[in-house]
DNA sequence: GACAAAATCGTTCAAATCGTTCATTTTAAT
DNA sequence: ATTAAAATGAACGATTTGAACGATTTTGTC
C-alpha cells in the first residue's frame, strides 16, 4: 500500500524496463515527483491513469499494493458484478477493489462501472435482503466499502480544470442512501465537471440555500426514498420554479416512479449515470459552444 | 503541542527514511537545532518551508500552500480547529486537508486529531446551526469532506497485521451520524487493530448477527441519537447479555447522557477516542499477555 | 535522584537510482 | 523490400537511499 512508488516497483509491476519507465516519466506521460536527492517517485494515481490511457497490462499488480491479478484478466460486466456482489456481502474490501480497478483499467467509463456493476450489485443485495439471505449489516458494510472505492477512484481522476462547470446535488430528506449521490458526483468528475455531493437527508430549504449560494450549472437530486409524497412534490416544485432556467435540474432514483414523475418538471430525468453523462456533456457543449 | 519535532516524526509524516531525513538536515536543506546532547530538533516552520520549496510535489501535494501555518506563530490545536471549521463550512476540501495533514505531521495520535479538532469542529458547527449561522447542507457537506479525509488518513496507515485483534462497530437505528463510527474505526486501526465500521442506522437484530458472525474481540456502539429510549435500552441489554464476557462491548456518543448510562452495562464507556484508545490498548495487552 | 526503556546519535554498507550512451528491436513510410 | 525514425533494453560510473550497528541521549517511572 506504499504511495508514492519507486521506478523499480512500477517497472516490474508493468513488466517493462526501468529505462523505458524513466523516459515515460521524463516525457510527462506519468506524473513524477522528485526526492530532495533527485530520485523519482511516482504517485499511484498517476500510474493508474497512465495504464488506463495506454491500455497497458499489469504483470505484477501486487507490487503496487493492488490485489494480485488486477489488470490482467478479461472481465465481462456480469462476471465483475458477480464477484463484486460476493465481495460486498463478505465484507472483503480487497476483492471489491480488485474488481473495480480491473474495470477502470479496462477503460470502462466510471458511469458504466457504477451503472452496470455497483448499482446492480446493490440492487441484487436488496433482493437478497428481501429473501432474508443477507443481513442489514452486510448491506451497510457494503455501502461503506463502496464509498471508499468511489473515493479511491476519484483520487485516480485528474483534478478538474479551474474553468470547469460546477455541479452540486444530494438526496432529499428521508432518503439516507448516500451512495447514489456519491456515484453521480464521481461520474460528473469523470467528465471533467467540478461536482460536489452534499450528502444525504437534505431538507429542501437547505437545498435551495445550497443552490443559491453555489450557483451551479447543474443540480442533481437523487431520490431513492420519499417520505411524504405530497410535501416532496410541492417543495420540489418550489425549488424548480425558483432556479429552473438558470440551473439545469436533473432528477433520478428508483423512488421516482412514472406516476411521481408525471407530477414533476425537470431538465432531465435519468434512469442511470450514462443518461446523466450524456445530458451533462450535451449541456456543457451547448452552453459553452466555442470553448 | 510540541513545536520542535523529532526526526522520526517528520520522517514518518513525509514518508521517507530517517537516514535520508538526517542527511537532508546535515546538508542544510532543513533548518535544524540541536539539544544539549546533540539530538536534532526540527522547528515545524522550517519543515514546512522545506516541504514547500524542495519537495514541491513529493508525497502529499496538499501539504503545500499552508496559508496560516507558515508564520512562526504557534500552530495550536485551537487554531487548527478554527481553520478546519472554516474549511468545512466553506466546503473547501483543500484547506481541510492541509489542516489535517499538518496535524498528522506534528502529532502522532489520530485519536487526538479526531477528538480535539474534527469532533470539536463539528460540535461548533452544531452550535452555529442552532444559531442559524450555518445551513444544514454545509454540515452535511462537511461530513462528506471529513469522511474522505479519514479515509485518506487510513491509506497512510500501515495495513494491520494478520494476527491483529479484530473490532467492529457502528451506530444504532435512528442514528445517522456515521462520521463518529468512522473515527472510531480509524483510531483503532492506528493502534494496529483490524477495525471495521459497519456504518450507521443498524438495527440491533443485525448488530447481533454481525457480532455472532464476526466474533470480534471488541465491539463499539457509537450513539449520537436515540429514537426510542426504552426500546434502545432493552435491545442493548439483550446484546450485552448475549456476548458480554467474550466480546468487550464499548459504548460512547453524546446521546449517552449520565441518566441513560446508569441503566446500561458495558465494558467501557468512552467520552472520546483517547479514552477508547487507552481501553483498547489495555484490553489487547491483558488478553495477549506474552504476545 | 536512580533506573530502565525508548529514541537518537554517527557511521557503515548493500541496494537502488541517477543521467547518459549505445546497440537492438519495432514502427512507419516509401 | 528498403530505409528512416522512434522506441526499447542494457550497460556504465556517480550519487542517493534505506537499513543496520553499537554508543549515547532522552524520557518516563519509581
Amino acid at each position: 500500500m506504499k504511495n508514492p512508488l519507486t521506478p523499480k516497483q512500477v517497472a516490474r509491476a508493468i513488466g517493462v524496463s526501468e529505462s523505458s519507465l524513466k523516459r515515460w516519466c521524463d516525457r510527462g506521460l506519468i506524473p513524477t515527483v522528485r526526492t530532495a536527492g533527485g530520485h523519482r517517485r511516482l504517485p499511484l494515481a498517476g500510474v493508474l491513469r497512465f495504464l488506463r490511457e495506454n491500455e497497458h497490462r499489469l504483470e505484477r499488480p501486487e507490487i503496487l499494493g493492488l490485489p494480485a491479478s488486477t489488470g490482467q484478466g478479461e472481465w465481462t460486466l456480469s462476471r465483475a458484478r458477480e464477484h463484486l456482489l460476493r465481495g460486498l456481502v463478505a465484507g472483503d474490501e480487497t476483492v471489491c477493489r480488485q474488481v473495480i480497478f480491473d474495470l477502470y483499467l479496462a477503460e470502462q467509463s466510471i458511469a458504466t462501472i457504477c451503472d452496470e456493476v455497483i448499482a446492480e450489485a446493490f440492487r441484487e443485495i436488496g433482493d437478497q435482503w428481501d429473501c432474508g439471505n443477507v443481513e442489514i449489516y452486510q448491506e451497510r458494510r457494503g455501502c461503506e466499502i463502496a464509498s471508499r472505492l468511489l473515493f479511491e477512484l476519484q483520487l485516480a481522476l485528474p483534478a478538474p480544470a479551474a474553468d470547469a462547470p460546477t455541479a452540486i446535488g444530494g438526496t432529499p430528506e428521508g432518503d439516507p442512501y448516500s451512495l447514489s449521490t456519491g456515484m453521480v458526483a464521481l461520474a460528473l468528475r469523470d467528465l471533467g465537471w467540478r461536482a460536489t455531493s452534499l450528502g444525504s437527508m437534505l431538507p429542501f430549504s437547505t437545498l435551495k440555500a445550497a443552490v443559491a449560494n453555489g450557483r451551479p450549472k447543474l443540480f442533481w437530486l437523487s431520490v431513492s426514498a420519499i417520505d411524504h409524497r405530497e410535501q416532496f412534490l410541492q417543495q420540489y416544485e418550489e425549488l424548480f420554479e425558483e432556479f429552473s432556467p438558470q440551473v439545469a435540474i436533473v432528477v433520478g432514483g428508483r423512488a421516482l416512479t412514472e406516476d411521481v414523475r408525471q407530477q414533476m418538471r425537470y431538465a432531465a430525468y435519468c434512469d442511470n449515470l450514462r443518461h446523466l453523462s450524456s445530458f451533462a456533456t450535451l449541456l456543457h457543449a451547448q452552453t459553452e459552444p466555442i470553448g
